[in-house]
RNA sequence: CGGGGCAUGGCGCAGCUUGGUAGCGCGCUACCUUGGGGUGGUAGAGGUCGUGGGUUCGAAUCCCGCUGCCCCGACCA
């Protein structure tokens, strides 16, 4: 490759919509370019790092014996209908000129059962392992972060067919082993964590992540017992804390005038937040339910629609609020509810020994409120966001510390959730029908072109691990007029293709200065300069990572031999 | 969808308060110069000031509507 013929539309300033360094990067270093919002084009030398990364998950699949495909991006309007998926919010629809209708792909649990309930019909052709890298399309309500969070996006999406649950647990290990193996070849640091499966599946399921503070999401770990889950999903443990018995008190209503948040009735009574005891009404399927937490705790609507069973939750309205307590909202309390409903409580709940509660009055909250005496909820459950300095779930004697993390993969057992609807079937060995059992595994491709920037940079630019870098070495010819060095530089660079070593040729006419910042900036693992050396038969060799005056002088000859040796060296 | 911000040559910005010839730096083109971390100089090219309307003799600037983009939150298969 030589760079007077490339494009390398490098930034000396810093895009005014950029915030994150791989945005940032991104966008300085000549890689992505905007075409709206969420929408993101890859010049040459993202393009490349896209198919490096591609191809490293295709030679991992390739060792599982999971088989490339290639299904459309037009989904009909009927293969989504069967499961209920037609009328997800992120699916971007369209039509044709007799009006039938497709979604653009936003993933391709559909498609692909589709073609496992044509095709397969025995359990011998069982376990079918297949995947494809592919544009997916959804339509997000707020696209962030350059390439992080986009409405087109590159994916790589595989998925497993089994004959039953112990086939599908063993794809599902298979496929960890595989994301471990992906991540590490490509040198990024990652988590695993136990997630929430949203919609796509409520089984196991677990996601990779990379730990930094540009992540979205929080991942909360435990070092001691190794564990990690992203908060949305973390388990909080039934523990009753070790706090002297205290005897109880005698309930008593107080006025309260116009405090209705928990910090203004906990400043107005004196009493710590978690005190109170927090009541919120909640609408399930169309049925109120209560539900209980201490005061300095969120409610964690991912477990408590889980344990409800509930297909819809969500806030209840002012008016049902005030038809349920009797009382404007801010003063809802377990003491007298004016309707009955069900109640659900934290399990943190059933500790509080003298809580205060709203007296379902306007302006007057209740005191001496303990439970068992007071309230019995129907349940105890977990039902709060667990936060660091929470116990461990697994290990309660540590405590949780939180970190930020971007997800780059996730993996999901999904069991017959699309292949019982789809009618994905197989004869058994004992000849009866038995419906498929199923796994989906995704990596955003374009998203982990961000993490793993922001998991390698400095303040010059971005470093490529050599397994994902657009090209392994650039070669600098610090003057082109120099005519002996740029002919010397070109054959390094034609003997390094031949070894099957990728190279850029910086033959461009800049001062040298110019071609140093551009390659820090692009990230080369390695660099090679015909410089000041060169009459006396010496070029120069320094790794990125290295620091700026480490260049380490060698001989022209032993030149190709020294960046191999680098190379080894960066990709171990 | 709620809150906040921005929109002026390719990029980064000033000009707007107080209406009167559209400006700076970088980049780009040509030539000279320089040649180890974005060299210095000379001469150039390049802008319907996001968009529609209004006020005015006159609008980048004042008023109203719309659109786009960014950030926070909600949401996020």
């Amino acid at each position: 490759m030589k760079a007077d013929r490339y494009l390398l539309p490098t930034l000396r300033e810093v895009p005014a919509d950029a915030e994150l360094a791989s945005h940032q990067l991104l966008l300085r270093a000549g890689y992505i370019r905007q075409l709206a919002a969420g929408v993101w084009s890859y010049l040459p030398l993202a393009w490349r790092v896209i198919r490096r990364v591609e191809q490293v998950i295709r030679e991992e699949m390739e060792a599982i014996g999971c088989l490339e495909t290639r299904l459309p991006t037009l989904t009909p309007k009927e293969l989504l209908t069967e499961t209920g998926r037609w009328d997800v919010p992120v699916v971007y629809k369209l039509s044709d000129r007799r009006d039938a209708e497709y979604a653009l792909g936003f993933t391709h649990e559909e498609a692909m059962c589709d073609i496992v309930r044509r095709e397969v019909r025995s359990w011998r052709q069982l376990p079918l392992l297949m995947f494809q890298h592919q544009t997916k399309f959804r339509d997000e309500p707020r696209p962030r972060g350059g390439t992080l969070r986009t409405r087109e996006f590159i994916m790589f999406d595989a998925y497993s067919f089994d004959r039953d649950v112990a086939g599908m647990d063993a794809s599902f290990d298979t496929f960890a082993q595989s994301y471990r193996n992906i991540f590490n070849r490509m040198g990024l640091p990652f988590v695993e964590a136990e997630a929430d499966g949203g919609d796509i599946g409520d089984l196991d399921n677990r996601e990779f992540l990379i730990l930094t503070d540009a992540g979205e999401d929080t991942v909360l770990r435990c070092a001691e017992a190794n564990f990690a889950a992203n908060a949305e999903a973390c388990a909080c443990p039934d523990i009753a804390p070790t706090d002297p018995d205290v005897p109880e008190e005698a309930l008593q209503t107080v006025p309260t005038p116009g405090a209705r948040t928990i910090e203004e009735v906990a400043w107005f009574l004196k009493v710590a937040p978690q005190k109170l005891i927090k009541t919120l009404v909640y609408v399930a399927d169309g049925t109120p339910v209560v539900v209980l937490l201490c005061g300095d705790r969120e409610v964690n609507e991912i477990k408590l629609r889980r344990f409800i069973g509930a297909k819809d939750l969500a806030l209840a309205s002012e008016a049902i609020v005030e038809s349920v307590t009797g009382a404007p909202v801010g003063f809802a309390g377990v003491v007298g509810l004016k309707q009955n409903v069900r109640m659900i409580a934290d399990y943190e709940v059933r500790y509080v020994r003298n809580g205060v509660t709203g007296a379902n009055a306007a302006d007057a909250h209740i005191t001496g409120v303990n439970p068992g005496r007071d309230f019995t909820p129907a349940d105890y459950a977990d039902a709060r966001v667990a936060v660091a300095g929470d116990p461990c779930p697994v290990a309660p004697q540590y405590l949780l510390t939180d970190a930020r993390g971007i997800e780059v993969g996730h993996i999901f057992k999904l069991g017959t959730k699309y292949s019982e609807p789809l009618k994905a079937a197989y004869v058994a060995e004992n000849g009866e029908q038995s419906t498929i059992l199923m796994g989906s595994y995704g990596i955003g491709n374009s998203r982990l072109l961000a993490a793993l920037i922001e998991a390698s940079h400095d303040e010059n630019g971005i470093i490529w691990h050599p397994s994902v870098a657009p090209l392994q070495v650039v070669v600098i010819v610090g003057n082109i007029k120099d005519e002996p060095a740029l002919a010397a530089a070109e054959t390094l660079h034609d003997e390094l293709e031949r070894t099957g070593i990728s190279v850029m040729l910086d033959n461009r006419d800049e001062r040298i200065g110019v071609k140093f910042k551009d390659a820090d900036l692009i990230g080369y693992p390695v660099r090679v300069v015909f410089g000041k050396g060169f009459a006396s038969g010496t070029v120069e060799i320094k790794a990125r990572r290295d620091a700026k005056d480490a260049a380490k002088e060698v001989t022209l000859n032993g030149a190709v031999d020294a960046v191999r040796e680098r190379l080894a060296e960066l990709s171990a």
